[in-house]
DNA sequence: GATGAATGAGGATTCATTCAT
DNA sequence: AATGAATGAATCCTCATTCAT
């Protein structure tokens, strides 16, 4: 019920290692790091919490490794996302893959939020190397286009952090989320519906630069 | 030790218990409900943990109290902004005043996402009489403008929740949007930036509406 | 059965922090730092393990108090000893002090032991600004006397160490001296015993000085 | 992946058992049994702490068994310092024997030390049936000869012991010595001039005895 | 109102030991 | 003979809360 486990799953185990780190996703973006107790990350993994000290040295640690498995593939996506060399009817499909990534790990986007939150020191020693490069190529991208048609130069970053707001958000508030709609936002209607809205936003935003075709 | 003065002192120490919901809302905010210690609270107050428990029946009650004192005034504003009977004018400046909160109140927009993130129960049962109604009434609003040009009648509710995720995301995820930006968000300037920016989503997202003029 | 206290002992308190440290000082003494509980020293005074946290920081800083009150004790009276001032006659008098005050506190001797042979980092720390000069002052009163008639200069340190060794060995080691004396070497008349042993002592190592009368 | 050399090299890999209680000596003379760790005993061998277990029932017989060879010869020897029909000339060599073997062995008296420090159970155990008659036999041959002049013949015991702990003091608490002395207590030249030392002191202490000649 | 002291529950981590491989 | 994984018990310590003062 909680293995995202798409590989030939034989039964009972799978890496062990991996089992401890879908349980601990789980927790750490249900409750956050400080309200996860190692032992019920276990306990969902059916190990006795020491055991769990087998296989990573600490809470810390863990929390680490979780953090690195879930994001590595988001800003893999992103970079493409940002290539400038790719061809603007890509984009689209791209920002479907975005949207659709988040949409398929639902834990991804309450993670990022929980470390933004709270400091995100780790996040920072984690993407420090990713994040600066994608994002400065990512405004790049924006000054070659249309977007100065409608902003200035120093709105193009907060450009890019409101779309991801707004792809994140979705995902990451879910309650609150379902409060406002009046439904579950992870129906694959709602999905469906959102990944839709959110395509037509960069149109808006920025008419020369995706809608252009 | 900090305070022996129970005389009418409301401008430095005020009362003890805003004085005890300012610091709770600060760590409640950064860290959470679960990663802050009732006696960290008390301890930025200059207070024993105990005395604490003189003016809140326990950490619960004082988390939402934090919450309602600070959930109120915006939903006040949000009602506000969906008042349809407003002069469309208006609406530019009501923008204004809601990023103006949030970017005034640094920890509002952490603990709604802080609760958000977390199942918010809480959120539920503090603000579900309100988020209703005003959602509602957006959403109205938007029928009636042009909004329907770009954007399917489902998609009506996205455009608010995508909105709302644009303002708060921004306050929210301080550590994150610094690392993307290169800049300390709070600045002066890169909030008037923002603001700037964000005033003119509506004109884009929905032409006809704001724009208008 | 465990009070070292003199004092107006006013049935159940006393300082409850004192307690503490009585029992802290048994339990270290008899079986050292590491293989102390903080749970037992708690269940020793009748206290829950937490509540000693309300009187002590920590385990290190418990036991770091402990050889702070069992220490400054004995160096005062070393302090003494050395005395190179005082009268010759008094110098007996002075060493069955030294004999009597670790025979009155009988876990002093194993403290130190304990410290010094776990590296004694914290006796370092402790007693760093006390032995030195009182060991100098004493090889210092040896030169002055007749000591340099059996011994080389530069065995006059090894005198001093020697003589607390065997003062100290007697308390500390009780489980060995019992095996090999076939009494409870904390007996009175053990005790009186070995004191008066090691009074003699001196004279004969260094004539001139102590017998010299 | 430290020896993967199963042949015979009984020069650097020795026998497993052996390496391993050659780290268990050294470990547990530092931080005595409780302070000691199994995993770290193994680790310091380039074992798994699972492994320590194919050569050792558990943590207590390992400990004992570092005892049994760590003691053995240290009996032997005193055993033979104790033979009253030895040529008094032989006496004072031994002695330097006694002294040199705890030098050559640095963890020896920290290891008694420890045990007598906690109780000694496993002490008495296994030497039970040796300082007994050793310690016998000790004060039978002060008591033959002209120890009495000096001391009451309940006193020899003491004297013994006190000679024990002048010999074993000094190596055991090698930190305390230190600090002591102003210098590494275990160079070359600190060791003879302490087995220098020590060899005056029977002269001293049981003149016609010894010195006699 | 404020506090020191007490406490049960829990939280992360270590430890000695076992067992299948 | 070696090891990775598992575990119950224990360890130090924190936490929210209570209560007498």
């Amino acid at each position: 019920m909680d293995e995202l486990v798409p590989t030939a799953n034989d039964g009972e185990s799978k890496n062990t290692r991996d089992r401890i780190l879908g349980a601990a996703e789980q927790l750490f973006a249900d409750k956050g790091f400080a309200g996860t107790a190692v032992r019920d990350i276990a306990g969902k993994v059916g190990l006795n919490a020491a055991s769990l000290y087998n296989h990573f040295p600490g809470k810390d640690d863990l929390y680490e490794a979780v953090l690195d498995r879930g994001l590595e593939p988001v800003f893999e996506l992103l970079q493409e996302l940002v290539q400038t060399d790719s061809p603007l009817a890509q984009e689209q499909e791209t920002i479907d893959r975005v949207v659709l990534h988040f949409a398929g790990s639902p834990n991804l986007a309450k993670l990022i939020h929980h470390e933004a939150l709270t400091g995100g020191e780790r996040l920072a020693r984690i993407s420090g190397r990713w994040l600066g490069p994608i994002y400065g190529k990512g405004v790049e991208a924006l000054q070659h286009g249309a977007a100065l048609e409608h902003w200035e130069e120093d709105e193009l970053p907060l450009l890019l952090t409101a779309f991801l707001n707004v792809i994140m958000g979705y995902f990451a508030l879910v309650p609150l989320m379902e409060m406002m709609l009046g439904e579950d936002p992870l129906s694959e209607e709602a999905i469906a519906r959102q990944t839709a809205f959110v395509r037509k936003i960069p149109n808006l935003l920025v008419p020369g630069e995706w809608s252009g075709a």
